[in-house]
DNA sequence: TGGGTGACTAAGT
DNA sequence: CACTTAGCCACCC
């Protein structure tokens, strides 16, 4: 129970990511997991489950483009804030990967 | 030590 | 383009 947490952790690297995605910008949670040398994108999200009230969890959405599920009303007020760029269907909108990808080896 | 779960992904229908 | 099925990996009890 070391009260810092060691960055040598899973879920503090996810947090690592997660925070070093600029504005604007989203990740797919495939994405972090592979910056972290792993597939365990279930393990990414699980992270922003528990920690993920201190980072920006809107910027990490799933591969399809969609945003997180029951939450996405929160996740729009925030795209809104960042301009970030999505996509509407039907009365549902989605981030547009296409545009807002972001790749921490840029 | 082992089994079950999950803010997921990719492929097929 | 949207829904369904199977696969993966890390965390919790």
């Amino acid at each position: 129970m070391a009260p810092d947490a060691a960055p040598d952790d899973f879920v503090s690297r996810v947090l690592e990511v997660v925070e070093s995605i600029p504005s604007g910008r989203v990740m797919t949670y495939g994405d972090v997991a592979a910056t972290l040398g792993s597939r365990a994108s279930r393990a990414v999200g699980s992270v922003m489950a528990r920690y993920g009230s201190d980072v920006a969890w809107w910027r990490v959405i799933r591969a399809s483009g969609h945003p997180l599920i029951d939450h996405e009303s929160r996740a729009l007020e925030h795209y809104r804030a960042e301009s970030t760029p999505v996509k509407w269907s039907n009365g549902v909108f989605r981030v547009d990967l296409a545009a807002a990808r972001h790749s921490p080896a840029e």
